[in-house]
RNA sequence: GCCUCCGUGGCUCAAUGGCAGAGCGGCGGUUUUGUAAACCGCAGGUCGUGGGUUCAAUUCCCAUCGGAGGCUCCA
């Protein structure tokens, strides 16, 4: 009698093979198709060759380019034909490790130079070379000493070797080559259909800059070759959306060299900058936040209690005046504590909510700074609520409904939710962070919306939930963040009085929404690719004359917007229509005016959308409706 | 901070071990224009900065500042 296993797959649905069948058959007995695209097979949560075979009965998936380990394992295939074409094409290069990423794969090589951008177009060659011979991936298992043995030629590897925990490293060879590997792989290299090696860049073996200096290359590879197009695509259009590039170009911002990390907003940015403080103002003030403003520069004190002096000094701008040590302030938290501690507060008076559109300096280093992106000056829409444990629940949700208006409002439909949870180093007690924790969860299964657990990600002195907008072109952002906070209110002594006239300690719970407001003014640009909505645009519209017989009339017409609170400029040079329209939309004014005689003598303007489409209206009405636009946030 | 690459008028970009060039923009003039670039002329650069090699350096070398990408970091 033939041993039979019962398979699960995921839609639950059970199937019996006889025993010792290969995740590929089992593939092929669901669907030709699945069979076709399937690269790799997740047994039990293990994931596995496809010509592995199965012994027990278990859960079972087939893994296609569609799922993300589906994709690992072709991208780390993918890294093994790189290094096959590097070996090759330079012998003498030692073996770093070739893992997958978030978007693509990489391998580290240990070397005395480093590649030239030509170097990577013969490596893309070579490796093609070794994908049309559709080489057959072959998993060995070896003894450790055969193991160290086998790569004793590769000092890495061998150090590697040393490390492992398993009795039987496991190797992979395509082709000519071999490597130390866990895997999984794709069956063969015929499955990569599309390769392309993006950048070069150098890293630290183990990523610890005390060790060697490795070569590293970065690629992309996919199952279809349209998809490597869509991607090459995608790139483009992110370089096109640069938020430093159209910052410059749309009059926006500047960065200068007499101030790295700390870029200059010019009048148009600003624009922008304000009607999101206008916004973030009036929601705030509508749910009883107390809107402060704090000192820049504090007394070393301050950030002695703080713990800061202590444990973030390096990255803090101190000065002595006067003898005594000053910091500019990093956080806004301690500022905040010192209001609260100003007098004794009632349990009545909680939550209380302390805000602050909070400028505040941290020395990066040089080598991480971009544009509004990574800054050395920014300003945190930040608040700190100080609460009873059972209000945290509540207050989470409020945050969480503000976070959602604000995100849809400005235009970021998409967002996703993630939990951190409490990392090895850490403070407070375990009963402590298992009650923050179920607190936050509780809340986000209120709200019902998905998230997911990064376990150990927490901050030291809590936990925290963590926002993640999606812009137009699908990356996101972390941009919002809640965190619980046990240290602080320990640290300042902070207290309340009780129901019981007694003294209690209160949860600090931190948060910021737009997070830094110059990095949210960074993705914005690149959200909108600079076109962005009417309520946010700088120039809402530009009055185009035909001739300049029109002037008058155009100057005394945008007079008469600005009073009705519609930005407008003209455009008064002597310059022909065509060329004046073109100026308008390449600097992307979304609703252009053109008055010609016709439209002077019927008090009449023609208007001109960013799609090109030409309507004309009533002054009045044009008024009407764009002060209804506006209004409603389009 | 470390590694790789980059730095030429306001902007985008050429060229070159031996006088630095274009387009856009600016300025002056002509044109008064109907929906993405009218025409003519002029001005504008110590080739990021400092040092070195050389008869001669924007070009080669070193340092430095700034930028891009990556590493690392983001208590």
């Amino acid at each position: 009698m033939v041993a039979e296993i019962t398979v699960t797959l995921p839609d639950n649905s059970q199937r019996k093979y006889k025993k010792g069948i290969t995740g590929k058959e089992i593939a092929e007995s669901i669907g030709k198709r699945l069979a076709e695209d399937a690269l790799a097979v997740k047994v039990n949560d293990k994931i596995l060759d496809l010509s592995r075979v199965i012994e027990a009965d278990c859960k079972l998936q087939i893994l296609t380019a569609d799922s993300k380990e589906g994709k690992s394992v072709l991208w780390h295939s993918s890294a093994h034909v790189m290094a096959t074409a590097v070996k090759e094409l330079f012998p003498k290069v030692k073996l770093g490790i070739g893992p997958p990423i978030d978007q693509g794969f990489y391998y580290d090589f240990l070397m005395d130079h480093s590649f030239a951008p030509e170097d990577l177009e013969k490596i893309e060659k070579k490796m093609l070379e070794h994908i049309q011979a559709n080489e057959v991936f072959v998993r060995t298992e070896f003894s450790k000493k055969e193991a160290t043995e086998k790569v004793k030629t590769e000092p890495l590897k061998t150090e590697l070797v040393k490390e492992l925990l398993e009795d039987k490293p496991s190797f992979y060879t395509n082709g000519p080559f071999t490597d130390l590997c866990r895997g999984p792989h794709v069956p063969s290299t015929g499955y990569i259909k599309a390769v392309k090696l993006l950048k070069t860049s150098s890293a630290y073996w183990k990523g610890n800059e005390k060790n060697a200096q490795l070569q590293r290359i970065y690629g992309i590879s996919f199952v279809k070759e349209k998809q490597l197009a869509e991607y090459l695509n995608m790139i483009q259009e992110a370089e096109k959306r640069d938020h430093v590039k159209l910052g410059k170009e749309l009059d926006l911002l500047s960065v200068h060299p007499e101030a790295p990390g700390m870029p200059f907003l010019h009048a148009k940015g600003m624009i922008i900058w304000n009607e999101l403080v206008k916004f973030w103002m009036k929601e705030h003030a509508k749910r009883n936040y107390k809107i402060v403003n704090t000192p820049q520069v504090m007394k070393k004190d301050l950030w002695i209690t703080s713990g800061h002096w202590e444990n973030y000094r390096e990255n803090m701008y101190s000065f002595q005046i006067d003898d005594y040590d000053f910091a500019i302030k990093p956080m806004n938290c301690p500022g905040h504590i010192l209001l609260f501690k100003e007098k004794r507060h009632s349990y009545k008076e909680l939550p209380l909510k302390i805000a602050e559109l909070g400028i505040v300096h941290r020395h990066e280093r040089s080598g991480v700074l971009h544009g509004l992106f990574r800054v050395r000056k920014f300003t945190q829409d930040d608040s700190h609520i100080f609460c009873m444990e059972n209000q945290i629940e509540q207050e989470v949700l409020n945050i969480i409904e503000l976070m959602d208006l604000t995100y849809k409002t400005i235009g970021f439909t998409n967002y996703h939710i993630e939990l951190s949870t409490r990392p090895e180093k850490s403070m407070g007690t375990e009963e402590q962070w298992q009650k923050a924790e179920q607190t936050l969860k509780n809340a986000l299964e209120k709200t019902g919306k998905k998230y997911k657990i990064n376990p150990g990600d927490g901050a030291f002195y809590g936990p925290k939930i963590d926002f993640h907008i999606q812009d137009a072109i699908g990356r996101t952002w972390q941009c919002g963040t809640i965190q619980l906070d046990f240290n602080q209110p320990e640290r300042f002594d902070v207290t309340y009085v009780g129901d019981d006239d007694q003294k209690h300690r209160p949860y600090l719970i931190h948060r910021v929404i737009f997070g830094s407001l110059e990095r949210f003014l960074g993705v914005l640009i690149e959200h909108y690719a600079g076109n962005f909505p009417l309520w946010l645009s700088p120039e809402q519209t530009r009055i185009i004359t035909v001739s300049d017989a029109q002037l008058p009339a155009a100057l005394k017409l945008k007079e008469q917007l600005l009073e009705n609170e519609i930005r407008a400029e003209v455009d008064e040079r002597t310059e022909t229509l065509g060329k004046k329209v073109r100026d308008a939309q390449l600097e992307k004014v979304p609703v252009l005016i053109t008055l010609g005689e016709k439209e002077v003598q019927e008090n009449t303007v023609t208007i001109r959308a960013r799609d090109g489409k030409l309507s004309t209206f009533k002054v009045s009405e044009f008024i009407e409706w764009m002060q209804k636009q506006i209004k409603e946030k389009k």
